[in-house]
Order: C-alpha cells, then structure tokens, then sequence
DNA sequence: ACTACGAGGTTGACACTGTCTACATCTTGG
DNA sequence: CCAAGATGTAGACAGTGTCAACCTCGTAGT
C-alpha cells in the first residue's frame, strides 16, 4: 500500500493476525514480528499494547457503522425496514470481522478511557439511537423511552452475535433441534420485535 | 470451612478473586499466593490454569441453573410467568457473578473441551429449552422452533447482562436519557416479546 | 555547510506469567 | 517397617509488556 506510515502498518498488521488467528496469541511481540520490527519498535508509536488495540477498535467500530449506514440506505424509506437492515448488518458485521469485533467490548484489551474508542462507540449507538427513533416515528411501538429500546434493541443483537463467534449456537442450539442459522435468527427476533420481515439477501461477505 | 480439600480451597480462592477483581490479574500463581501454597501447587490438582478456570465456570453453571430453577418455582405456576423470572433471574445472577458469568464465556481462559463444563452448559440450555417449550405450550407464540426462539431468548438475556457487566449500558445508555436500570430494560424486553410483567422484585442480591 | 535535535529503530534488561522437572516430605496400605 | 503414592517446594525455561540506553537518520536553523 502506498503512503503507509509505519504506525498504520502496524495497525493493519495487527487487524490481519486478528482476521487470521483471533485474539488469542495477539501479542506486541508477534505484531513487530510480523511487521519485520524488533520487538520495541511499536512503542515509539503507541504507549502500550491496549493502545494500539484500541486504534484497531475505533476502526472496527467506524467500519460497523459504515457498514450499518449502508446497510440502512440500501433498506429505502421505511423506518421499520431500515432498523431491520440495521440489525442483520450489525450481526454480518460482528461475525464477518469476530476478531474486531470482540476487542470492541474487551477492555482488558483496549484501553476503555481511551477519547477516539469512546468517541467511536457513542456514534455507533447514536446511529442505533436515531434508527429507532425513526422506526418510532412510523408507529413502531411507543414513541418514549428511545434510549431504553434501542438498548434493548442492542442487546439482542449483540448477544446473537456474541453466541455465534463463541460458536455456542452452532454447538448448543442446532443440536436441540435448531437450525442455527443466523439469518434465520435474525428473522425469528424481529418477527417478535414485530419488525417486518426482510427480502431474502443470503447470508456472508462483508461489506 | 470444614472438610476442604486444598483442592477445593484454591477453587474457592479462584472465585473469591474474581468477585474482588474481575478477571484480570486472575492468574495461577496469583491464586497460589492467596492460598499460601507455592507457585507449582496448583498444577498437582489441576493440569493448567485453564482446567482451573474451567472447574470454576462449571459451578457457575451450575449455581446460575439453580438460581433459575429457584426463581421459576417461586413463580409459580404460570408458564410465561415463569419464563419471565428465569429471564430476570438469569441476569440478576450474570450481574451478581460477573466474575465467573465472564468466564463461562471465555474459551480462551477456560478449556472448552472441558467435559464437566459441556455438561454444565447443556443443562443450563436444556433448563431454558424447558421453559420456552412450556411458555409455547400456553399459548406463547407458535409452538415450533422452540430451540431457536430458546436461542434468541438466550441472545437477549445474554445480550443484556453483557452490556450491563461491561457497564456500557450505564456510560452510553443513561447518557442519551435512558435509565439503563435493569430490571427496567429487561420488563421492556419482555413486554415487546409478549411475556407477562413481573410483580414488583427488587434488583440486587444473590440468591 | 555545519550543527543540534527529534522521530524512529534496536538492544538488553526487568518483573511477571504458565508450565516443566527434580527434589523433598508426608500419608497410607501392605 | 517400609515402599509407594500424593502433595508441596524450588528452580529453571520460554514467553510476555514495558522501560531505559543507545544508535541513526533526515531535517530545520544558523
């Protein structure tokens, strides 16, 4: 890539172990490693591991709402259709980047005071904030407590796509008799959030 | 306490860390100080910190399907009602057990070949799939699907208890005029999944 | 042109970790 | 009484994050 300082490629090396080997094992060593630097080397650009992992946060974050954002525009005009697509792109998201993802919510890994990560994950919500709203402008259940729904709204999606990267649904709920598939999940929650159902957009590859 | 092994002691010297601290800085020789053994103790009862870890999220299983067993039967006999206090229950534990509830849903400090800890999880799902199905039986929603509406129940509760533990529900909820209360957020979930509302139980305290 | 400086990289230390091995001790069954 | 197993100890090893000392440039200022 061109006009790659150090310090980014020292980002996207560490976003490229995560893609091939999740968190476990992301160490600064095996990031300088990786990058061809000794192993002090990335300490003159970040004060320490959870800062630089806290860099590959605010971006994965920025990159979720993006994703989400044109997940939403795709969807059209209607608020309740919108939300909808938000959900399933936030879940394709979580699932399509799990190793992003997961550091977004571990601040043993981040550092959680950090102003961009904080700043990050406030738009992110903001965005989830407005949606709802939205989705309540058009009668979608009553129109107070928009924070309280979104959070719940929030929840539900984030703990779907918890379950999934731990790989619990795969080996707990299909072998009750569940399908386990994502989608179909995704369908089932806002079928009793009385969101509407979607077109039928298959499942994978990431924004 | 009477009759503990000192196997059994550096469980309870294991769990009694992660109520004070969480799980950072929950590590082997850390646990053997606090047990007044030597760093190498430990390994002649358990064959790694993982294995453990894993000894202790199993009990948490455990304790976490009593408190929902409990919670139901004091319900009483309505099968929404009931359903509606295992949700509630299954948070109230989540939140009073951080500690342990994080790690049972932490592969990389547990050893999810575990047997004992599988065991443990199915038969908290199981308990769940129980209570979904018997909800169906009186009327909620179709009576197909149960493990996968179980699966989004799951999602939802699971969902909930992990932003409250990460506390973002406080920092990021409360702040858009939200009031990020729990037992709030969680009779808001199930009023839009068409569960009954509790009568008026107080949050905190572990069963 | 020379110099001072600062950004970035290297190396070697330090304390800490999990785990292994060798050794000591204590208990218990034959 | 003694042999064997269970349990605990001490020391080592490789790995980690972080720090301090050193080096090496390119560049800005004079």
């Amino acid at each position: 890539m061109a006009g790659t300082t150090s310090r980014e490629l020292l980002v996207a090396t560490a976003r490229t172990y995560l893609d091939e080997h999740g968190l476990e094992g992301l160490t600064l060593r095996e990031i300088a490693r990786r990058a061809g630097v000794s192993h002090g080397a990335p300490l003159r650009h970040f004060d320490s591991l959870a800062a630089l992992c806290s860099v590959v946060a605010t971006e994965a974050f920025e990159g979720l709402y993006g994703a989400v954002a044109d997940a939403m525009a795709a969807a059209g005009d209607e608020p309740r259709t919108r939300l909808q697509a938000a959900g399933h792109a936030y879940v394709r998201f979580a699932v399509a980047n799990s190793g992003p993802y997961s550091l977004m919510f571990r601040p043993d890994r981040c550092d959680p005071s950090d102003a961009d990560l904080q700043a990050a994950g406030q738009a992110a919500f903001a965005q989830l904030l407005f949606a709802v709203s939205e989705a309540q402008g058009a009668g979608w259940h009553p129109a107070d407590h928009t924070a309280d729904l979104a959070a719940v709204v929030w929840s539900g999606v984030h703990g779907v796509a918890g379950l999934a990267i731990l790989g619990v649904l795969d080996r707990t709920v299909a072998v009750n008799g569940g399908d386990a598939d994502l989608t179909h999940l995704l369908d089932l929650t806002q079928r009793l959030l009385d969101l509407p159902q979607p077109s039928p957009t298959p499942f994978g590859g990431e924004p």
